[in-house]
RNA sequence: GGCCUCGUCGUACAAUGGAUAGUAUAAGAGUUUCCGAAGCUCCAGAUACAGGUUCGAUUCCUGUCGAGGCUACCA
């Protein structure tokens, strides 16, 4: 039991002896003592006074005496000021939690509990580098994944990869056009930056050729759909989808150079996931759901052969399931993904962490997979903000995209930096240093997006490195201690192990008063 | 137009309906130094606006204003 939990229900039971009347735990509440008061936790009891019949001050007294007089091992002193009843916890309590959980290094984290979920993050497109924006999601879908574990759920985490569609075939195109057959490892580019290049290759050529167009007296709209680099890549999609064997091939190849990419990447910010979907899969069953869907009258079909379904009664409007030549839209495959998963796990829960401007993508899936006869209610669409740059949003077309792999790199430099300036590190090994700097500067750029409430957009400002000061530096004193140990195979302090391992969770303030009140025992 | 989200010190972010709205940075003053940088001390600075609910509102509700997103046979 938490610490407030036992103080609720010890001012329960007081109120009861005291006034022969019952309340439960919503009737007050119970927080942490400001620091500028003395005492440790706080009863406001606003609340109680009109049922009770009782000035703050009267309430307060026989409160706080019952709660000395009935647990003097538990409370040992208390004021009153104005509505707030401020406890002392007494040092022999204190003394107890410490004794029972010093070893303890799974504290905090809670039974196991015979519940799935499912948390799909990342989604990564297979034509370009991961960006600023795909960091959040990583460390949004990764952090959720482990505080979910840690309150004793199976967890299993899974990733998309979109790697069909227009955009792939773009970067196909250029690679054909302009390669001559260089490769990541003839010319020792990272895979997925490598292919990267090639799509915006392919913007720039795709640009040059409607200029020439529209010279030519050809007008704006009819210039882009007839560039012939933009011809070739719709051609390529249809070849594709058709399985063409050479286009297939080439498919293959680049998707595994942006994979082998995309693999040191997560490696190094710590992403992992249990199973890799790819959409080249999905929207084949997305198909077929909808096919059954139409079977079943979920799914209606125009006349001109296109599929639809009819949202209005939920208060939305009518929406596209599958094109009227037969072809999946986006959310086709989405709704086979979500069979398939829910086939393979039997989730209790389905979560997405996926950017706020699908909000009402996920809300039309959500009950499109209720009417499917899929247990909807369990899918949940933890939705984030864009993270933006002083100037707006990162656009690829206009270059301001803040990369991946560049601000990790940044970050870990900086941190190189300033380990070095303070001049403690001298006793270590390079190879060390090197995952020192790494735990750091990582640490702090994880802090960086985290701290900022999910649903908020957020500002990044790549003039400002990122502040390494702070509250970070509390989070770097504890990665330093902790990563030293750990090179070194020695035992790691558990205190050190949890502050350190779960810095980004929110931290059991038991523990946090512990080390503010006994900094010489956990030391 | 309709729907959704967000508006807090100059800036970037906090605050389960509770006490004097917190932190970091920048700015100002001082201190330290051969000079500079860093550091240290002090100081000032915000809930977009108008109502409502409440003993109590940054938080909940309504309206106004502002920012963003969605409203595609793009993904």
């Amino acid at each position: 039991m938490s610490l407030t939990t036992s103080i609720q229900s010890a001012v329960i039971k007081g109120l009861e002896v005291i006034y022969s009347k019952s309340f439960d735990g919503k009737d007050f509440q119970i927080n942490q003592t400001k620091p500028e008061f003395e005492g440790d936790y706080t009863v406001v009891l606003f609340g109680l006074l009109k049922p009770l019949k009782q000035s703050p001050d009267a309430l307060g007294k026989s409160l706080g005496d019952y709660l000395i007089q009935n647990h003097p091992d538990f409370f040992s002193d208390y004021n009153i000021i104005k509505g707030f009843l401020n406890l002392v916890i007494s040092d022999s309590y204190w003394n107890a939690v410490l004794k029972n959980n010093y070893s303890d290094t799974r504290y905090g984290r809670s039974p196991k509990k015979d519940k799935t979920i499912v948390v799909e993050y990342s989604s990564p497109n297979t034509n370009k580098p991961l960006h600023l924006g795909h960091l959040r999601n990583n460390f949004l879908g990764w952090s959720v994944s482990e505080i979910l574990k840690a309150d004793g759920y199976d967890v299993v985490k899974t990733c998309i990869a979109n790697d069909r569609g227009i955009h792939i075939c773009k970067s196909m195109v250029a690679w054909q056009k302009f390669a001559n057959g260089a490769t990541p490892e003839s010319t020792g580019i990272k895979g997925d930056h490598f292919v990267g290049d090639y799509y915006v290759l392919f913007g720039a050529e795709y640009k040059k050729e409607i200029s020439a167009l529209v010279a030519a007296g050809m007008n704006d709209e009819q210039a882009e759909m007839e560039a012939p680099i933009m011809r070739a890549a719709q051609q390529m999609l249809v070849d594709w989808e058709a399985g063409k064997p050479d286009v297939i091939a080439l498919w293959k190849k680049m998707n595994s150079w942006v994979y082998a990419g995309f693999d040191v990447t997560y490696r190094r910010i710590g992403s992992d996931f249990d199973a890799m979907y790819y959409e080249s899969d999905t929207y084949l069953l997305g198909k077929q759901l909808v096919e059954e869907g139409l079977q079943k009258g979920v799914f209606f079909k125009k006349e001109d052969g296109s599929v639809w379904i009819d949202l209005t009664a939920e208060g939305l409007d009518e929406k596209i399931v599958q094109r009227k030549d037969g072809t999946a839209v986006y959310i086709t495959q989405d709704i086979g993904l979500a069979v398939n998963k829910y086939e393979a796990y039997k989730y209790d829960s389905s979560i997405y962490v996926v950017g706020d401007e699908q909000n009402y993508h996920f809300k039309v899936l959500k009950l499109i997979c209720g009417k499917l006869g899929l247990p909807s209610e369990g899918i949940y669409h933890l939705s984030y903000g864009m993270v933006e740059l002083p100037t707006g949003r990162m656009k690829t077309r206009e270059g301001t995209v803040v990369d991946a792999d560049d601000i990790i790199d940044e970050m870990v430099r900086v941190a190189a930096q300033k380990t070095e300036e303070l001049g403690k590190v001298k006793d270590f090994t390079p190879e060390e240093l090197d995952a020192l700097y790494d735990t750091i500067g990582l640490g702090a750029l994880k802090f960086f997006i985290l701290r900022v409430d999910p649903k908020k957009r957020m500002v990044f400002n790549p003039e400002e490195s990122i502040d390494f000061h702070g509250f970070t530096a509390s989070f770097v004193q504890f990665s330093h201690a902790r990563a030293k140990a750990i090179l070194r195979n020695e035992d790691v302090d558990p205190a050190f192990e949890l502050l350190a391992d779960e810095a980004l969770l929110p931290l059991e303030k038991e523990l946090l008063i512990l080390l503010e009140r006994y900094p010489a025992t956990i030391q």
